[in-house]
DNA sequence: AATGTTTGCACAATCGATTGAGCAAGGTGC
DNA sequence: GCACCTTGCTCAATCGATTGTGCAAACATT
């Protein structure tokens, strides 16, 4: 059975079923009775294909084949809760639609991005998902020259149809909670601090937008240096406010749950005036709710990005707008 | 360029160049030198391969080639910092070895599991990791009848080498720590509870081994009903203590970072006593150190875990032995 | 000039599965 | 008994790249 190392072909097994290779073939991709193979030998065949512990070689039988049903995905980060659902959700949904997902992560290097992009293109992917891609449009034309679809998530581009969160309204509705908390929790008006992220990144400039517009709808102006978009990394976040030492009632802004360890740090190390700091994330994490000071997260709803990403998916001549998907805000 | 929606293959590519096929194959795959094709030559089909957006069909590739250089990996769930680090780890170490990572996630599903491995095994992968895996031993078994390279992480299997942590003397560790924070912090002796996790399941089993040997060398019985190794989601932890109201002080071991979730969601619902307990955690998160209560994190070595790993990948006739990998013991 | 060597490439088989076309045997209708 | 259909398969081309073999031309050697 498993003598030789080498894997069984359909070849092995029409031998063995004293059959031709096609006939194998139909039996083991189910096209048997459109083919007329008779029951009796179909069952043979699979028999004797279960015996052997044959596996199809999928790049044979991909190189023939016109669909692949392969769908890829790149990813920046495994690093929290909302990459991590969303590469999980994709896997999941794909498969229940029959397809094979291959899911890559690029750590946010964007020539990695563009590399992983190509090999799964080589791949024969059908369609490909740029999530939070530094460059989807550099990705976007290359799939556009291979004939490959490209969608983006998370993050938008112009060259392809595009599935977003709703960051503006996201941003604007915590920024309006951390505001009425710190006046409800602490008496204090604000304006707040903004941490973590990229103006550069037009998820942190929808963000921003949210958040300035929340401070507006009060009345207040927020000070350039209140503004600290920094970067992506928990470091970041903190090196923003290690020399922050509030004097009275605060209230942050974070962009993340990465900037929001940066945060969490400063705000444990301080030795006074912790319980006059409010702060809320955008992004959620299980343990945020229990973190003290923490007033609301957003959850990104991951779910319906992906419902909407998979009607889109086979979808010929789409228009390359941009979808954007409501995100639930909690409170604590 | 780019008019026709087709994909670009060498034959394209031979007639624009004048050459043949195997001219431009060559060209491509940089053993032009070897087969004495002339720079001039290989310098157009580059230049001519560049401008027509050619990328290599994998799938014909691999199929007439001997190595494929696919390392696959199935993992549980993507809801946890240690298996997201696990894959990111995993693809960015094979990647700078020159293989093609390919990690799909199983939802811990023993069949789902084996329809992956199944699947990854068609894709021709060279060796396949089953991390966490149910039932390894089975897809153990399949690789061996297709002549692929089996390795388990993080769980143990008999059928192929395994790199775990060693999970009994990190939670031995740990266990010590609560126990002395719980006398330190609180005044009092223990025993501890066990919060989360299987018995079944080989990690659980030894950690719980770790667990007790600590109760042990300070001469103290652990009670049965101390012990709740009611499953891996963090209601099931959570449902476990939710009639628990502790008279006084009490400490818990809990057994993985989904658990602490419940376990802290218990702890933020108690209407008093929550400055009484002192609790600790298998495996670290970067936000369980600002948890109340929380006195230190089991954090998995997956590094190193990885590097040894690799070591094994594409070694011939290994011993289907267990490598222990020493875990960190943060205290906070 | 005859022979040997090197250079530079092309030819054709091959990997394993898929699929349109075709064909022999058996059955049906008149 | 002949024409026609159905059944149940086989044949052979094909997908795109790789690779062992072969061969003509250029060059070198004696």
């Amino acid at each position: 059975m498993d003598k030789d190392k080498k894997k069984k072909t359909i070849y092995d097994l029409a031998v063995l079923a004293e059959a031709s290779p096609s006939a194998v073939s139909s039996v083991l991709n189910g096209t048997w009775e459109k083919r007329r193979i008779s029951k009796k030998l179909a069952e043979k065949v699979m028999k004797i294909a279960e015996n052997q512990g044959y596996n199809l070689n999928a790049q044979a039988s991909l190189l023939r084949r016109d669909k692949s049903n392969i769908v890829g995905m790149i990813v920046p980060k495994y690093d929290n809760r909302y990459f991590g659902e969303i590469a999980e959700q994709f896997e999941a949904m794909a498969r229940s639609k029959g397809m094979f997902p291959v899911v890559t992560c690029t750590q946010r290097d964007p020539e990695l991005e563009f590399e992983a992009a190509k090999e799964l293109v080589g791949y024969q992917v059908e369609c490909l998902i740029s999530t939070g891609a530094t460059d989807p449009d550099r990705i976007a034309a290359f799939c556009k020259a291979a004939g490959v679809q490209a969608l983006n998530l998370d993050l938008p581009g112009k060259d392809a149809p595009s599935v977003i969160s709703d960051n503006y309204a996201g941003a604007r509705d915590l920024t309006s909670l951390i505001l009425r908390r710190c006046r409800s929790d602490l008496g204090w008006e604000g304006p707040l601090r903004f941490i973590g992220g990229r103006l550069s990144d037009h998820n942190t400039a929808a963000r921003l937008d949210g958040f300035m517009d929340a401070h507006k709808e009060l009345g207040l102006k927020v000070p350039n240096e209140n503004i600290q978009a920094s970067g992506y990394s928990a470091k970041a976040a903190w090196d923003s406010l290690k020399d922050f030492r509030p004097f009275g009632p605060t209230g942050i802004f974070v962009n993340s749950t990465i900037s929001l360890e940066g945060v969490v740090r400063w705000h444990s190390q301080l030795s006074e005036g912790t319980e006059n700091i409010r702060f809320g994330c955008f992004d959620r994490d299980p343990f945020g709710k229990f973190l003290p000071g923490n007033v609301g997260m957003v959850e990104q709803d991951v779910l319906q990005m992906l419902e909407v990403l998979f009607e889109l998916i086979g979808q010929p001549n789409l228009e390359n707008k941009v979808t954007l998907i409501p995100c639930n805000l909690e409170e604590f």
